[in-house]
DNA sequence: ACCTGAACACCGTTCAAGT
DNA sequence: ACCTGAACACCGTTCAAGT
C-alpha cells in the first residue's frame, strides 16, 4: 500500500511548472481521494491541508475551492468509506456493527464525526437502512426517527474511545489509578459496591450491550 | 466578568523579572484556575498552552510540570467545573441535567471530554451518584455498572452536538440541504417517509427522551 | 472566473541549559 | 531538583494578485 502510494505522489525536485508532468486536475473528489489515501497510510493526523496540497502539487489554498474546511473534508472522507459498506442485512446490531467496524478503524475520523452530523449520500444510505429495520420491527415512526441518532451516535462514541483507549498507552495506567481512588468506600459507597463491575466487558461486548438497551429504549418509550 | 479578569491579569510592560510584583508560585491548581479563567472569558479554544503561560508570567514548557498536556489538563477544567455542582438529588435525570447543564456552557469542552474518559474526584462523585440512584430503583448492578457510562456519554455527546449547531451558523443551512436531498423517495424510502420528524423537537426534548430510553433499557435488558 | 503564493496568526511539545 | 528560553516541526485559513 505504501509503496503504490509513493508511486502515485512521487517526490519530484523542484521544477518549473511547465517541465513537470501534467498532473490530474484538482476537483473534490480528487481531493478527497487524496485525503482517504494519506489517511490509510498514515493516519488522519497527517491529513493537513498543507500535506493534501503538497500531494496534488499546490498550494493550500487551492484546496478550499474544493471543500469549505476540514470538518467538511472529514465528512466527506467518512462517505467515501461508506460507499463501500453493504447495509442491506435483516439484522439491525448487525447493520449498526458494519458502520461500526469501519470508524473502528479509524478512531480520530469517528472522534471528529461525533461533531459533525454527517449528512452524506452514503451516511443517509445507513440512516435509511436503519429505520427500515426500525419500522420492520413495528416501532413506531417517531420514535425510531429520533432513536436512529442515539444509535448512530453510540456507534460513533464507542469507536472515538476505542481509539483514545488504543492509541494512548497512558490510558491504562490512569483508569489502574482511578480505579484505586475510587474504591475509597467513603467517599464513594456506590463506586465501591459496584467495583470493578464498571471496567469489565470487552469493546465489543459493551458495544452490542449498548444497541440492545437503545433498541429496547426506543421501542418502549414514547416522545413527548 | 470580563473586567474582573482584565484586573485579575493585567498587561503589563516587559520589564525585567526582578521589578515586577510578586508572582504568586506556580502549582497544578493555579494552572487550571488560569485555564478556567480563560475559558470562562474567552472559550476553550483561547485556552493554549502559549496563552495560559503568558497570563502565568513563564514560558509554555513550564506548564508540563504540572499538567501531562492539554487533554488532561481539559480533564482537569472539567472537574473544577463539576466541583460547584449539588448532586444530592432523587431524580436521576435531574442529576443527570445537572451535570449536562455544566456542559452546555462549554460545548468544546464537552467535545473534549468525548474522548477523554475523565477520572477527577467531581467526576467520580457524579459517577457515585448515578449509581446510587440507579441502585434505588432497584437495578442490578451489573447493568447499572455499564449504564452509568450509557448515560454520562449521552449527555456528554448532546452537549458536545449543541455547541456545534450553535457556533457555526453554516449549520442549519447544511441541514436545510440534507432535508431536501434526503427526501428523494427513491433513494431514501424511509428517509422520505420520516420526513421532518429526523429533525424535530428542541435539544431540551430529544435530550430528555433520550435519558428515558436509556433508562428503560438499561432496566430491562441483560449484560451477557 | 478560477486559482494560488505568501502571509497572518498562531499551535503542542521537547530538551538542553540554566539556577 | 526544579524550571524555562528557545527551538522543532508544524498548523488552518484568508486574500491580494496573478492568469
Amino acid at each position: 500500500m505504501f509503496v503504490t502510494i509513493v508511486f502515485m505522489a512521487p517526490r519530484r525536485e523542484p521544477v518549473s511548472r511547465r517541465d513537470r508532468p501534467a498532473k490530474d486536475p484538482l476537483s473534490r473528489a480528487v481531493v478527497v481521494a487524496a485525503a482517504l489515501r494519506v489517511m490509510r497510510a498514515e493516519g488522519l493526523e497527517r491529513v493537513t491541508m498543507r500535506r493534501l496540497a503538497g500531494e496534488l502539487d499546490t498550494g493550500p489554498a487551492s484546496l478550499y475551492v474544493y471543500v469549505d474546511n476540514m470538518a467538511e473534508l472529514h465528512g466527506a472522507v467518512l462517505d467515501e468509506l461508506l460507499a463501500d459498506v453493504d447495509f442491506s442485512v435483516t439484522d439491525l446490531v448487525e447493520l449498526l456493527s458494519r458502520y461500526t467496524r469501519v470508524l473502528f478503524e479509524y478512531p480520530s475520523l469517528a472522534r471528529s464525526v461525533l461533531t459533525l452530523r454527517p449528512s452524506g449520500a452514503n451516511y443517509l444510505r445507513l440512516i435509511d437502512a436503519v429505520l427500515g429495520l426500525l419500522d420492520a420491527s413495528g416501532v413506531p415512526v417517531s420514535r425510531a426517527a429520533w432513536g436512529v441518532d442515539l444509535l448512530l451516535q453510540h456507534a460513533t462514541a464507542t469507536a472515538a474511545e476505542h481509539g483514545t483507549r488504543s492509541e494512548s498507552g497512558l490510558h491504562d495506567a490512569s483508569v489502574q489509578e482511578a480505579a484505586l481512588f475510587a474504591m475509597d468506600a467513603d467517599r464513594y459507597p456506590h463506586v465501591a459496591r459496584v467495583g470493578d463491575l464498571l471496567w469489565s466487558g470487552s469493546g465489543e461486548q459493551r458495544l452490542r450491550w449498548g444497541f440492545a438497551v437503545l433498541i429496547a429504549g426506543i421501542s418502549a418509550t414514547a416522545v413527548p
